[in-house]
RNA sequence: GCCGAUGUAGCUCAGAGGUAGAGCACUUCCUUGGUAAGGAAGGGGUCAUGGGUUCAAUUCCCAUCAUUGGCUCCA
């Protein structure tokens, strides 16, 4: 007998050899039914494998994250066997579970192509071999038979992935006609999976790298119930309603031209209002935090961007230089505003009286994305950063990066960004060739950044490798409509620029010394920050950002001179509105302003025009009553500022 | 950049080797209507661009441009 500690503590005993779906058993057999995978001693566990020794159990089915998991990866195998079955000869890359689902990379066989046409039938086949029950099972091999297997069926990827396997690691799972290097666990049968969606067919190269050969990739979602199917579908399709893509073109906040050139924006008068209110925003919240605004050109001298080090990183694949007809001189439209901010530091000699010094811009740069990463006004080749760079005293450092956070985490708050992961990126340490600066300056960067977001009670992820090449950074990262996570705010230390600058300030002991750089931008980029705005907000931003706050609906015609009267009063109150004086019954008025999502309706016609007061609708919510003139504005202005609190 | 998909009216989309379609939007007229679509008439398209096949191409083929899903989440 053997004894099993259940996640509750309590401990009973079995006989050796029992599995997790036998012991769901013994509990209950509805429990037993859903059982997809366990948790043994830490370690995940096929349901069917026999338990021999004591051990902590934990039992998943499909609302665990552990089941979902097991339940994608088992049905990528069963794909896998339906690609074999549609293209013989077909080899296997990596077949693994991701998010939302799965995906297998293939190599189809000469000549062979697939497309989402091909869709239809290979879920049909899916499901069929689903629906014949067959088993999962687990083989453990030796490297040398793993070998000859996947030798004898011509498969280089599979033959790569064992070789980098330690012998007595290696185990193979098969159902049906289907055997594959896989790790597990797996579904105790095919046939739990009741439904499945091949979602899409992208490129992506074998094991990441843009120099091996280009492969395959089938995506796919499966369910155990196709009401789940069903619903996940109808998600996304509620998800695609709040792209900011879409809203921004309803809205008629941004556009792209591509005479202009793709990944270009340019505002519109709407857009660009909300984008003002953001900067105002910020602007007045850095007054507070000492800094202060400058402003510097769109492009640089070449030798500028070699000082910096940026000429070197990224002068190649960014955009052609300009030169200058008569003397030749080569220009770069600049990348980042840090080069022109550290010139600006030079411009006179500092002291350390002078620190921390705080220049603020929001910068509009430039970079050369490639054509296949533009996306929407998440990724583009021209923004506006909301950019800072703080000139400090190495000891200055932790208070300033804690500062910094402050910023960040108040406009989170403000505009209600609850959700979003705060990371840590260093330095990948086994490629240190990658970044400049001295082994000493990182660390110290490293150091102070894990510090002050501890200091701030960020609950952070830390991130190897993802740091830029000149220094660490914290960055605030928030999900999309669809689930894509963005970069937002970012805080970065730098050692770097202040080295290469010979930027100095004069010490309280009359010797000069180097500054440190912190480079901030809360927001990130405003066509970012903007984009994932209207994304949260599905377009109803706050009052404070709406770029029209009110619209005023006249009954008729005849009310139009009382609309524009009172148009004029809350002008005078700092509010923004327009009046809608169509030649359409109300109802018609206020379905359509309802659907620009203009947050107050102001109804007026003959009870109001007596009275000289509004019939105030709110958005979404409906009729709140007759308010005076100066009622609706006082009102809207308090309802601000709680925004704003 | 690479792999896949898409490109038809301002917007959302249907269509077919032989004279270009709908709904919404727009214009004009009727209507002056009290909380989510009043009625009628009308204008609007080099079917992304450039080649090719064909008696005939917006439709089929090729290229280009743009948009879009993905190329990190490791058997």
């Amino acid at each position: 007998m053997i004894k099993i500690k259940f996640p509750d503590q309590t401990e009973r005993e079995f006989s050796e050899g029992i599995n997790p779906i036998e012991i769901a058993k013994s509990l209950s057999n509805s429990l037993a039914k859903e059982i997809i995978v366990a948790t043994v001693d830490g370690n995940l566990w096929d349901s069917t494998r026999p338990i021999y020794t004591n051990c902590e159990i934990k039992l998943h089915k499909w609302d665990d994250t552990e089941g979902k998991h097991c339940f994608w990866h088992s049905s990528a195998h069963i794909m896998a066997e339906a690609l074999e079955y549609f293209y013989p000869g077909v080899k296997f890359g990596i077949g693994p579970t991701i998010e939302n689902g799965f995906y297998y990379d293939i190599d189809l066989p000469d000549g062979a192509t697939i497309s989402d046409s091909d869709f239809a039938k290979i879920e049909k086949k899916i499901l069929e071999i689903a629906q014949g029950k067959h088993d999962f099972a687990r083989k453990e091999v030796s490297k040398d038979e793993a070998i000859q297997y996947f030798q004898h069926k011509g498969d280089q990827y599979k033959l790569e992935l064992i070789d980098e396997l330690s012998d007595g690691t290696i185990t193979f799972y098969s159902q049906n006609s289907f055997t594959d290097l896989c790790r597990g666990p797996h579904l105790a049968d095919t046939s739990y999976i009741k439904a499945v969606k091949l979602m899409s067919i992208a490129g992506a190269f074998w094991r990441g790298d843009e120099k091996r050969k280009q492969l395959t990739r089938v995506y796919g979602i499966s369910f155990p119930k196709q009401k789940l199917l069903d619903e996940y579908l109808h998600m996304l399709e509620e998800a695609k309603k709040r792209d900011h893509r879409k809203l921004g073109k309803e809205l008629e906040l941004f556009m792209f031209s591509p005479k202009v050139g793709m990944g270009l924006p340019m505002w519109l008068p709407k857009g660009a209002m909300l984008r003002e209110r953001l900067e105002n925003f910020l602007k007045k919240v850095q007054k507070k935090y000492g800094y202060q605004q400058v402003i510097t050109p769109h492009i640089g001298m070449k030798d500028l961007y070699v000082t910096s080090g940026h000429y070197e990183k990224y002068g190649k694949d960014s955009f052609q230089p300009i030169f200058t007809p008569a003397e030749n001189e080569e220009f770069l439209l600049k990348p980042m505003n840090c080069p022109h901010h550290c010139e600006i530091y030079k411009s006179k000699p500092r002291s350390y009286k002078d620190l921390p010094l705080r220049l603020a811009e929001f910068g509009t740069v430039y970079r050369y994305e490639q054509s296949g990463e533009l996306h929407g006004l998440t990724r583009v080749r021209g923004f506006t950063q909301d950019d800072a760079h703080l000139f400090c005293t190495p000891d200055q450092i932790s208070e300033e990066f804690k500062k910094v956070i402050d910023i960040v985490l108040y406009i989170f708050k403000t505009l209600k960004f609850n959700d979003f992961t705060a990371q840590i990126s260093l330095r990948d340490p086994s490629d240190k060739k990658k970044y400049i600066g001295t082994d000493e300056n990182w660390e110290k960067a490293e150091q102070a950044i894990i510090d002050a977001a501890s200091e701030k009670g960020l609950t952070t992820k830390v991130e190897l490798g993802e740091a830029a090449f000149y220094g660490p950074k914290l960055d605030f990262m928030v999900k999309d409509a669809l689930g894509r996570k963005w970069q937002l705010g970012t805080i970065q230390v730098d050692y770097n620029l202040p080295e290469r600058f010979e930027l100095e300030y004069v010490g309280s002991d009359d010797r000069k010394h180097r500054p440190v750089m912190i480079h901030r931008a809360p927001f990130g980029s405003m066509e970012r920050f903007v984009a994932v705005l209207i994304e949260h907000t599905e377009g109803k931003f706050p009052l404070w950002l709406s770029p029209e706050q009110f619209v005023i609906l006249p009954i008729s015609e005849k009310y139009n001179e009382y609309a524009n009267q009172v148009l004029q009063m809350l002008d005078a109150y700092d509010v923004r509105g327009f009046i809608d004086d169509r030649n359409e019954k109300i109802g018609r008025k206020i379905r359509d302003n309802e659907m620009k999502k203009i947050p107050y309706l102001l109804v007026v016609g003959e009870k109001e025009l007596e009275n000289k007061t509004l019939s105030v609708r709110k958005q979404a919510e409906g009729d709140l009553g007759m308010q005076t003139i100066e009622e609706f504005a006082r009102f809207i202005n308090k309802e601000i500022e709680k925004e704003l609190e």
